[in-house]
DNA sequence: TCTGGGGTCCTACAGCTT
DNA sequence: TCTGAAGCTGTAGGACCC
């Protein structure tokens, strides 16, 4: 029998703003993009008792609350936080499968056996969290990562009736008590049951948990085909296999942003397309990748969105190549509608192979691999922005136009 | 109400090869 | 040589997660 725990940190991002600066305890707070077209990232809990939460649009949040206090988020914060989490999940169990920046499943199978019993651990775990993070987290405990997931949610704190109502902390699911846990709730607590599978399912009667475990799997496939279908009959029986993954690859790398307005002017598009590109191929190069397949996203301002890819002969982690591939697709789409957003990301990646030394994959006399080289060694000693393509500085300004400051949307 | 960014996975389909 | 079926690969879009 496994046993897995689910750590879920609270309003992660608030929580580590708050931290930082103790004047925000008590206050409506969101993380998130200010601007008109920006969204919550995170809300406080006194943000959520105004009916505010993560993804929604940033204006109807001000709507909601007027004296809402918007923070842009610190993402490196973050991430070093998140690190140091890492490390005190690695104390517990090598077997830590990190879902996001503040979620983690741990499977304590083995532990259980020279730590003490699951909830034992649990709390010791949050202790530590609050000890040397000052941050509080909810932990879920249960025979599958479906369960543990639910009960992590179970344990945190929720609004209700305008108060915040403080949660069990810990919430421990035994094996036998799987089906009286999951079967109440409803199907969208589900992993996987969004918007769309919610609304198919509901029109073959099913809302709960237990509607979709008793409806016939023949009927749940029909409704949201094969692979989704036999997945969650599984799930709304308790069936859930899947282990703690501790070494999860990354399948594609990207960088998208929407924009202040929607953009018209093919040469301005090429140069955002120009900084994301820079921005993938330094995440990919840092990850010792290469990668074959090249896409890019346009939404324009009606929302509809189309994605172009291109598969390239050899891998590759040269930002010229890449870029090359990239402007080619842009070039095929129509902009004059007017564009939202722009992307681009890399896909079939796959480890550079050691000692190779040519970083380009066309022509054994290119010596861009050299040049990416000493932009790597640039980078590592002053940061990203200490060199960038030509295109990317503003003449007037002498100024470096970056990535990634506005990460919840543009700020306006 | 008017919808971010970074990911993963699935499905459908077209084109190519056998 | 032609044709259809089957399998594979690449592409595009959609749904979902945090």
């Amino acid at each position: 029998m496994r046993t897995i725990i689910h750590v879920d940190m609270d309003a992660f991002f608030v929580s580590v703003e708050v931290r930082e600066d103790p004047s925000l305890v008590g206050k409506p707070v969101v993380v998130g993009g200010a601007g008109a077209r920006g969204v919550v990232a995170a809300a406080s809990y006194e943000a959520r008792v105004y009916g505010i939460h993560s993804a929604m649009p940033s204006a109807r949040a001000r709507n909601l609350c007027h004296h809402v206090i918007f923070l842009p988020g610190n993402h490196e914060l973050y991430a070093r936080v998140s690190a140091n989490l890492g490390k005190l999940f690695a104390d517990v169990t090598p077997l830590v499968e990190p879902l996001s920046l503040d979620e983690a499943f741990l499977d304590i199978s083995g532990a259980c056996r020279s730590q003490g019993s699951a909830q034992a651990i649990a709390w010791r775990l949050r202790e530590r969290v609050a000890q040397t993070e000052n941050l509080n987290c909810s932990v879920g405990i249960g025979p599958s990562k479906l369960v543990a997931k639910l009960a992590s949610e179970a344990a945190k704190p929720r609004v209700e009736a305008g108060k915040v109502h403080p949660g069990a902390q810990v919430r421990e699911v035994a094996a036998d008590e799987v089906l009286s846990f999951i079967r109440p709730l409803p199907c969208r607590a589900l992993w996987g049951v969004g918007p769309s599978t919610e609304a198919k399912l509901r029109r073959y009667g099913v809302s709960t948990v237990a509607d979709l475990a008793d409806l016939p799997l023949a009927l749940t496939v029909a409704a949201v085909g094969q692979a989704h279908g036999t997945h969650l009959h599984a799930l709304a029986n308790g069936v859930d296999d899947r282990p703690v993954e501790p070494d999860r690859e990354a399948k594609s790398i990207s960088n998208e942003q929407t924009f202040p307005v929607d953009y018209t002017n093919r040469s301005l598009l090429n140069t955002e397309l120009t900084r994301m590109v820079d921005s993938v191929v330094a995440r990919l190069r840092s990850s010792k990748l290469k990668a074959k397949t090249v896409t890019i996203k346009v939404r324009y301002g009606s929302f509809s969105t189309v994605t172009r890819a291109d598969t390239m002969p050899q891998p590759t982690d040269s930002a010229r190549l890449v870029g090359q591939r990239a402007r080619a697709l842009l070039d095929k789409l129509d902009v004059r509608p007017g564009v939202r957003l722009l992307g681009v990301g890399v896909g079939s990646l796959g480890e550079v192979e050691s000692g190779q030394l040519s970083l380009d994959d066309v022509g054994a006399t290119d010596k861009w691999g050299d040049a990416y080289d000493a932009v790597d060694q640039i980078r590592s000693r002053f940061g990203h922005a200490a060199i960038v393509p030509a295109t990317l500085v503003d003449d007037q300004q002498v100024r470096v136009k970056h990535s990634g400051q506005t990460p919840w949307g543009p700020d306006s």
